[in-house]
DNA sequence: AAGTGGTCTAGACCACTAT
DNA sequence: TAGTGGTCTAGACCACTTC
């Protein structure tokens, strides 16, 4: 096997399509070390890659017994302790997403981008308000907020098109690393009911959040609102040690 | 060191100690192989702990520089992914939480009870309605239905006042390996308003989740209110893989 | 070039489940 | 008691950052 993707992600993938297809007879996953020497890759290897088959619901495993396919686990399409971009999160869900410009502009900072940025109040903030869309049908209502100062070549509407951190990565030359988010419920009012078209006091989600680079310095600020009717959040939930 | 809880936890929740208290210079976490031989345990121990602090956002590792604390991460008290109880949610906020059991019934199943639960329609359901209160604020309201035939010995409401993992254990012999969440917002009405005390329509975040024990059989339904303004939820959210 | 975290190996022993 | 997953070790080599 070739590096890069690991060892690991591959023998992962390798085990999830094996899953997927349903090639264990009675969901049972062959023990380790048969996986191992079948594979030509040490146990560790392959206890990582269960490890994360495992933390994705698509395997459980009980010690002393064995290994096995996780059903109930495998209806999860997209984890939400691992979503990047919402497009991918829709293309999990079997939609063929587009996105939609609303609005891009710079604005002063307000106090609540200043402390979750790091920078001066009235310091200029670029501001870009997207939708995503599946059929014409919104889904997905975001705001990325970036300071100026971090963009260090000029865009376009379609450089704003993309994914976030991929703007990030060329035109600022950061590198997203992780988001701390906030869930915060609230009904849809004004903009947000009239851009995802839903009547307004409507309950939806939305996610409060600061993207960190690397270098664990915060580089965006984002609010996203999501029509519940078209895309719910899952997750597993476990007992935080033994 | 004694074994249980396992070496790892051991220097996790030693590491963790050191971070929270600040005993390491400018943020910087020593080297890998030093903490091996200064703890006596193998750098993959060490890795592993650390690998826990980093998702748990205790720290961040960049290759090549070093390890470092993430005072950002440290804000977070309790992580959606790992929340077991509510009475540890809050106390990991501060409080000093107490449990009010508002009803305690048997009920035949209805059709979404017997899909989440695999058993039969009409089938006795045992229905706990729970009140987890600050200082006599209402702050969490739970619903946990258990099939009564899982449970084997008496009970009474001092037995349901306790977390819903340990009347599992001690009544039904079962033991909660995982929940499979989902995420909705809704609108205070009825029951609800009343019960969390809040205007009717306000926004509030609720969870839709079944319990799964360690043979991975669902036993536990539950269905969970929060009080917004009390109880905030928050996660990190990294890339799924590189 | 030196130092750090990232990946991978081979093997030992333990804890638990099943029969 | 045999077989399985869980923990831990010692060490090799790679990729990356920093100077």
């Amino acid at each position: 096997m070739k590096r890069s993707p690991t060892l690991t992600e591959q023998v992962r993938r390798h085990l999830k399509e094996r899953i997927v297809n349903d090639e264990f007879d009675g969901g049972r996953i062959p023990p380790e070390t048969e996986l191992a020497t079948d594979l030509g890759v040490s146990r560790t290897t392959i206890r990582d890659a269960l490890g994360r088959l495992e933390s994705e619901g698509a395997i459980y495993r009980k010690q002393g017994a064995g290994t096995f396919v996780n059903h109930a686990g495998l209806q999860i399409k997209s984890r939400l302790e691992e979503i990047w971009s919402y497009e991918a999160v829709l293309k999990a869900h079997g939609y063929t997403p587009s996105v939609r410009i609303l609005s891009m502009s710079t604005e002063p900072a307000d106090t609540t981008i200043t402390q979750a940025l790091g920078i001066e109040p009235g310091d200029p903030v670029l501001v870009m308000e997207k939708l995503i869309l599946e059929d014409e049908e919104p889904v997905v209502l975001t705001y990325n907020r970036i300071p100026e100062a971090y963009v260090e070549t000029p865009y376009d509407e379609e450089d704003c098109r993309r994914p976030i951190y991929e703007f990030l990565q060329d035109h600022c030359r950061r590198y997203l690393s992780y988001y701390l988010s906030e869930i915060v419920p609230t009904t849809a009012v004004g903009r947000i009911a009239t851009g995802l078209t839903i009547a307004p006091r409507t309950a939806l989600l939305s996610f409060d959040e600061i993207g960190y680079d690397r270098n664990n310095e915060p580089v965006v600020q984002a609010t996203s609102y999501f029509r519940d009717d078209l895309l719910r959040f899952r997750l597993i939930r476990r007992e935080a040690e033994a």
